[in-house]
DNA sequence: GTCACATCGTCGT
DNA sequence: CGATGTGAC
């Protein structure tokens, strides 16, 4: 949830922000936002439990563009979840799971387009997902964290350790935990909106002298937030207007004093609040967070530092096994069953960076920046700018934020400059030849020529070029290039690598034994509003959906996978009802079409390959999972055009229960005691088992209209082959973060955010 | 002006 | 998750 509205609130301590003003910094990325958003490109796919990375692609993107830009990207992904939010979790699964029943109702009815807006938003954003990201991250030597809870504590651990400079997310929260910079809404463009601590007090309209990070903290939660609802009537405004009025500083008194600052007689502030409060305070300041360069888990804040009752931090999670909280840290191990899922470990020479396959546009894949995970790691320091942050957080609170961990004595001059050179960013104005980061920070406005606008396209594109062909013989400077010579480095001594992992195939082979079957089921009792109904009544009869093409047949299914097979839940019975949401792969399956191998033909594949951005194909999901599960052969992941050959060659060899071994996305809890009813789509549960069979009634299945999916794909291959050149150029420059080019100029999104960009101030400075 | 609540969009093509 | 719109005070 955030904190309603804060982002808005926080205008005037915000400012537009380019990827490029943090060239040579270390950016912390709370992964789940990117995940969440990619996931929405396969929405249907991840629910039905088929194979895709698009998301992965997606978050991917990101990394590509982090990366071009010269920031060391760290992936901090979610961990456990919290007590506290366990009445959240609970609302959102409830959630996810309505909006499935929503979308197999309207599937029922033939209401595709319907459905599918309701697939997309019962999407959960599993660790399996997590870890298929972070599998491509340690190929890339792209850093990955798991936190031991909120992926926020853990971020913000980060950059007040002096890790990462700079945090990216969608989740206002990332303030309250303490921040220094956090840049929020980041597109594929580069750009964001940067939000800056030191700024606060400006955007509360506070004086400097008077504003403290814990009044902001206590507006936050005050206004309501994940850990505590907020009194009724009371939003940010109101509790501005609360924590500014306060002189009070024990803020339990203070609390009792609410209803007579702001004129709200009715209110009551019971003794069960001021407790929460306090204890939601506690959560933000002391939630148990992973340092790996400690590898070992501890607190974003040590309570005793600060004087906080250890009671309080009740909420704020408990402290796992220092073996064990690695394992979970590095992704290895299922956050909530505690599974063992993979045996990465950073010392293990077996596991060092190969290099993701990507596409051709990054070639040297594997990064040189040194990693968190290697053994004396040393914190980048930081830009001069977030220096006086710290320094000014120091001033204002000495023990919640520490200084950089390590001086760099190149910095020393350079803070008075940072400041011309963000004014300069700001409007736009960059030096063509743009000097690597810490020379550039220590410029003098006399000195450099920047004051050229220069064309936003121009310096990405050379920029991205720059990022491309970098390689070490280069002598531009690369912050992160991990110099084996440096003098500030060392080997580990042997006797202090931790022996890299005691996972053996057998007992890292937990899926092993896995052999699920979910059911669940749905009542189409719900009802459409009588808009929606007047709008699709004509046009339920028409919908042209693969989902209902493959035909009749209602054959039972035989897994053929699994060692362990699914049981008593996969009776030819149930699987008889229901196909809706099934896979087509599944359903040829389901038909007894399948073929022992899904072998491509080349003349397929030739025409993505051969665009400028072909699909960037992954391992399989399960390659460094011994999951005992059979391979298929060549399946790895495909991309979209490659599942609608399949299904147009109709040769997919997929069974209907295969799909489960990627584990699907993950649905919302069985609702108990529903009645099994015709044409309902069911999951059952069984063994805490992951794989989803979903299938559909027959009935149901003759009343609707069996179009063709031929037809569908040949009109989208006439758009394809329709495509230009130019289309091809946009699509792969979008892949390095690139601006499309000045024909694409004229499309509105990308105006607009060109304009976001400062043109506006350009042309003002005219 | 402020707050609560419902609804929509997030991608990709 | 945030953004947005609407209706209630």
């Amino acid at each position: 949830m955030g904190i309603t509205g804060l982002i808005p609130f926080l205008e005037k301590a915000s400012r537009k922000c380019h990827l490029r003003d943090l060239r040579g910094q270390c950016v912390a990325i709370d992964s789940y936002c990117w995940l969440h958003k990619g996931a929405f490109a396969c929405a249907e796919k991840l629910v039905r439990g088929e194979a895709t990375d698009v998301h992965i692609q997606y978050c991917l993107k990101f990394v590509n563009l982090l990366l071009a830009n010269e920031i060391k990207p760290i992936l901090v992904f979610d961990g456990r979840h919290l007590p506290a939010k366990a009445g959240t979790e609970a609302k959102r699964r409830e959630s996810r799971d309505s909006s499935k029943k929503r979308a197999a109702e309207l599937l029922r009815m033939g209401k595709v387009e319907e459905a599918k807006s309701f697939l997309r938003r019962c999407v959960d954003i599993t660790h399996s997902m997590a870890l298929e990201l972070i599998r491509e991250c340690r190929k890339r030597n792209v850093d990955c964290v798991v936190a031991p809870y909120e992926a926020d504590a853990q971020l913000a651990f980060l950059n007040k350790k002096g890790i990462a400079q700079v945090v990216i997310t969608e989740d206002s929260d990332l303030m309250l935990f303490g921040c220094s910079k956090v840049l929020f809404k980041l597109d594929l463009t580069g750009s964001g909106l940067l939000i800056e601590r030191e700024k606060l007090a400006v955007a509360m309209g506070c004086k400097e002298e008077k504003f403290t990070f814990d009044k902001f903290r206590y507006m936050c939660i005050l206004s309501g937030c994940d850990y505590l609802d907020s009194l009724p009537g009371i939003g940010l405004a109101k509790a501005k207007k609360f924590v500014l009025t306060t002189e009070d500083t024990d803020i339990r008194r203070a609390l009792g004093k609410i209803p007579a600052y702001l004129n709200m007689r009715q209110l009551q502030v019971s003794e069960e609040y001021k407790d929460n409060f306090l204890k939601a305070d506690a959560t933000f300041r002391h939630m148990v967070v992973y340092d790996p360069t400690e590898r070992k888990q501890t607190r974003l804040n040590d309570p005793e530092e600060v004087g906080t009752d250890p009671e309080l931090c009740c909420n704020a999670g408990t402290f796992l096994e220092d073996k064990i909280a690695l394992q979970l840290a590095l992704g290895n191990v299922d956050p909530f069953s505690m599974k063992q899922l993979d045996n990465f470990h950073p010392d293990d020479p077996g596991c060092q960076p190969t290099g993701g396959k990507t596409s051709s546009w990054n070639q040297s894949s594997v990064t040189k920046h040194a990693s968190v995970w290697k053994t004396n790691y040393v914190p980048r320091p930081a830009a001069p700018d977030i220096r006086q942050n710290f320094a000014t957080q120091t001033s204002q609170k000495p023990k919640e934020f520490i200084k950089r961990p390590v001086p760099n004595p190149d910095f020393e001059e350079g803070e008075k400059n940072e400041t011309i050179d963000d004014v300069l960013h700001a409007y736009g104005i960059k030096p063509k030849d743009d000097p690597p980061p810490l020379k550039r920070l220590c410029l003098t406005l006399s000195t450099d020529k920047r004051t050229k606008p220069v064309n936003f396209d121009e310096v990405q594109a050379l920029e991205a070029m720059e990022a491309l062909e970098a390689s070490p013989s280069k002598t531009k400077r690369n912050p992160f290039v991990v110099n084996s010579t440096s003098s500030n480095r060392r080997s580990a001594p042997a006797d202090q690598l931790l022996s890299p992992t005691k996972l053996t195939p057998e007992t890292s082979s937990l899926l092993r034994n896995v052999s699920p079957v979910k059911r669940i089921e749905f009542k189409p009792t719900e009802k459409l509003s009588r808009f929606k109904r007047t709008v699709f009544a004509n046009e339920g009869q028409k919908i042209i959906s693969r989902f209902f093409s493959a035909g009749a047949a209602s054959t039972s299914v035989s897994p053929k996978t699994a060692p362990t097979t699914p049981k008593k839940s996969s009776s030819p019975l149930k699987q008889e009802s229901n196909l809706y949401l099934m896979s087509p792969e599944a359903k040829l399956a389901h038909r007894g079409e399948q073929t022992p191998t899904k072998k491509r033909k080349s003349s397929e594949r030739t025409e993505i390959s051969d665009s400028p951005n072909p699909p960037c194909k992954v391992e399989p999901a399960v390659e460094q999972v011994d999951s005992g599960f059979v391979e298929e052969p060549e399946s790895g992941f495909s991309s979209s055009q490659k599942e609608n050959e399949d299904e147009q060659k109709g040769t997919s060899s997929r069974l209907a229960l295969d799909f489960g071994r990627k584990e699907p996305a993950r649905f919302g809890r069985e609702s108990a005691g529903q009645n099994e009813d015709a044409g309902v789509v069911k999951m059952e549960e069984e063994d805490d088992d992951d794989v989803v069979e979903i299938v559909e009634t027959k009935e149901v299945k003759t009343e609707l209209p069996v179009v063709s999916s031929q037809t569908m794909r040949s009109s989208a291959a006439e758009t394809k082959a329709g495509s230009s050149s130019q289309q091809k150029k946009n699509v792969a420059c979008r892949r390095v973060g690139l601006a499309k080019g000045k024909a694409v100029k004229d499309t509105g999104p990308t105006q607009s955010k060109l304009s976001m960009f400062g043109f506006q101030k350009k042309s003002q400075l005219k």
